[in-house]
DNA sequence: GAGCACTGC
């Protein structure tokens, strides 16, 4: 049994405070101050006072780096302050950026709703899919990833006076290669405004980063205009935030378990603490299923009892259904105190109101690229400081709150201060293609915020080569890695929708490559009666040569069967994927048309559509050592197949190319084909001669 | 033989 120690007083942990309306990235809003104007809650709001020196410092230079907490208003109130004080009249338009969609809808229709307009005209939003934008609109909220594909049209983004990049903090890929591309573009426009808003951050690094002039400003033009105006140069800006207090408990010996741990926690909680629902941070859905089966246990035997301490337990993680999902924003029954056991989908990616108390494991499962066996990893590892720091803060959105740590507070003082950025972490083709398509020829030496491993790099050009999408001297070349560069998935896959000219089969190609582009197509229920017959039902859709041609026999059957309530049911079919799927396939069909390659049908035959993997897969070959497993051509590297694969329980084809590689307990293989190694030699001639004389 | 954190174009 452990112990938890006295609270902490944390000096940077008291400082967080939570928001009381605006500053929400989900569609679920608590605003305890509804009945007020909204002219009056704007004023409350942290941000308020800071009005007239963030416009000062937005006159003066060129880059405002703007540190506000959770509930300062920054992400709804910038964007109206810039349009009030006049800019955005110019004909020009005011773009925020969001790295989730969601928060791109909440904050689009929140600023609408506080201007007493409606979604598309002088506010509009644009994510994939998805679009409310006019003549009149003068702020837009996007995705980053908009952004950067706005850029492949308008590389200096010239229909943009201000830029804001919200959420820096969060690192992530797309976030950070547009800081280091908006970077090169303010030196070519000196009147355009950069606005880096972020959480928690260094900001001096960030600072440094902006800072590329350090003369005196017009010394240029000396335009009277802009003599005030110190472009190239950063200003920094602190907003505070507003929450209530959170204590921090930390055990006193490390736990052995923190499963159990967590269970014990829970349980402690809601014999001896006031009433108020708990957030479990756990690392995997098996980790989240095991929490909420040993709670529900527990719940039950107190249920049958006449004791207040009644739970209602949740599991909440992404690989559950929308239904399942949205229990979790729901009231528990009067008298019981609700337990949400989460993955890190809590920590950033949606809210749960209502939350008292948090217990946090201290891990996190991040992908992580390996240059080596050029694989992603998908490991367990401890979270950082922010991020504890973070999902702490969950639990004082409210009201007071209190955050119970598994891990010592000598630990905490050894962990990073942040997470690494996933640029350092990813595997990085799809970037460096992006990159070469905007004209960044020099990818080595690249401005990077956080430059990656320069062998990251290399795996990136060297797969970029084989593919043709760039040539010797790493120029992308024409046509082929400038179509590659325009579609919206990996090369590789972008790559296989183009070679499905040759073969006659785009129609084939598109419906896989959008089914490859989901989670998942099936549910895999993890215990019972249900994982059997999901089995069972799997195998009506089961093709010989693998798991590509099963998910062709999917989308085919989907097509026919989707509207049909019971037939997803019934066949383990996640509806809300493949509807997704068919949404990308008509992208993927109208990008091609716009390219020039017709739709075409194999007609049933499947050879033309296997070869057209192979044609494209090839550099994710896999054979079959006389030992009896399979090893990459690339590097011998041993590889299993996964369990979710169709081929799992087959006998071992000599030869196959596969989707992706993951390293969990063992590297997988997933998305399995069977080839003929002939076609590899007659397909990929470039990369193949060496392979066959093993 | 035994298993997928979370986003985004």
């Amino acid at each position: 049994m452990f112990k938890f120690a006295k609270p902490t007083d944390l000096p940077d942990w008291k400082e967080e405070r939570p928001d009381f309306n605006s500053d929400e990235v989900t569609s679920f809003i608590f605003n305890p101050h509804r009945s007020q104007s909204i002219e009056n809650q704007r004023k409350r709001l942290p941000i308020f006072e800071n009005r007239d020196q963030f416009l000062y410092l937005l006159e003066t230079h060129q880059f405002l780096i703007l540190i506000g907490e959770t509930g300062s208003g920054k992400s709804t109130q910038v964007p109206q302050y810039l349009l009030e004080s006049g800019w955005g009249c110019d004909g020009k338009t005011i773009v925020v950026t969001q790295p989730r969609r969601v928060a791109v809808l909440s904050l689009a229709s929140r600023v609408a709703d506080e201007m007493g307009t409606s979604l598309g005209q002088t506010v509009g939003y644009s994510i994939r899919f998805d679009e409310q934008i006019s003549n009149k609109t003068r702020l837009k909220f996007v995705t980053d990833g908009v952004l950067l594909r706005e850029m492949l049209t308008d590389p200096l983004l010239k229909k943009y006076c201000v830029i804001m990049v919200d959420e820096v903090h969060e690192r992530s890929l797309n976030t950070d290669i547009l800081l280091s591309l908006l970077k090169k573009i303010a030196k070519k426009r000196p009147e355009l405004r950069l606005i880096i808003s972020s959480a928690t951050l260094d900001a001096e690094e960030l600072k440094n980063y902006f800072t590329w002039k350090t003369k005196s400003a017009n010394d240029e033009n000396g335009s009277t205009e802009v003599q005030q105006y110190k472009k190239g140069e950063a200003a920094i800006m602190n907003v505070i935030g507003r929450c209530y207090p959170v204590d921090i408990f930390y055990v006193q010996d490390p736990v052995p378990d923190y499963v159990k741990a967590s269970v014990d926690t829970v349980i402690k909680i809601s014999i001896h603490e006031p009433p108020g629902d708990v957030l479990v941070f756990l690392t995997g859905h098996e980790e989240v299923e095991t929490t909420v089966r040993l709670l529900k246990e527990y719940a039950n035997t107190v249920a049958e009892s006449s004791r207040k301490d009644k739970l209602q337990v949740l599991a909440m993680h992404g690989g559950l259904s929308n239904e399942d999902q949205l229990q979790v924003f729901q009231r528990p029954p009067s008298g019981r105190r609700k337990i949400i056991v989460a993955t890190n989908i809590a920590e950033a990616s949606i809210t749960i109101p209502g939350i008292v108390y948090v217990i946090d494991c201290g891990f996190v499962k991040l992908k992580w690229f390996n240059a080596d066996t050029q694989t992603d990893a998908l490991v367990v590892v401890p979270i950082s400081q922010a991020s504890a720091q973070q999902r702490a803060g969950r639990a004082g959105r409210m009201r007071p709150g209190k955050a119970y740590r598994l891990f010592t507070e000598d630990y905490f003082y050894t962990l990073n201060r942040f997470t690494p950025p996933e640029v350092q972490r990813s595997n990085l083709s799809s970037a460096v293609l992006q990159l070469k398509a905007l004209g960044v020829d020099d990818i080595i030496h690249f401005d990077f915020p956080s430059p990656p491993p320069a062998q990251h790099l290399a795996v990136a050009l060297e797969l970029l080569f084989a593919l043709k999408a760039i040539d010797s001297s790493g120029r992308l070349t024409d046509p082929t890695g400038l179509r590659i560069a325009e579609f919206p998935v990996e090369p590789i896959m972008a790559k296989m929708l183009i070679s499905s000219n040759d073969f006659k089969c785009s129609a084939e190609i598109a419906s896989i490559v959008a089914a490859m582009q989901v989670q998942a197509l099936f549910y895999y229920p993890t215990r019972g009666q249900d994982s059997i017959k999901a089995r069972i039902a799997r195998r009506k859709f089961e093709a010989c040569e693998g798991d590509l041609i099963t998910y062709l026999n999917v989308v085919t059957a989907f097509t026919k069967h989707g509207d049909c309530p019971r037939w997803c049911q019934s066949n383990y079919i996640n509806k809300k994927a493949l509807k997704r799927v068919l949404v990308l396939r008509s992208q993927l069909i109208k990008l091609l048309q716009r390219l020039g390659i017709p739709y075409s049908s194999a007609e049933g035959e499947i050879e033309p559509i296997l070869r057209c993997i192979a044609s494209s897969f090839f550099t994710n070959t896999a054979y079959l050592h006389p030992c009896g497993e399979y090893k990459t051509v690339l590097a011998d590297v041993v590889l299993h197949v996964h369990p979710h694969s169709i081929l799992y329980a087959e006998e071992k084809a000599p030869w196959v190319v596969f989707g992706e590689v993951l390293q969990t307990t063992q590297l997988f293989m997933r998305d399995i084909t069977i080839v003929d190694p002939l076609w590899l030699e007659e397909l990929a001639p470039h990369y193949f001669q060496k392979v066959t004389e093993r």
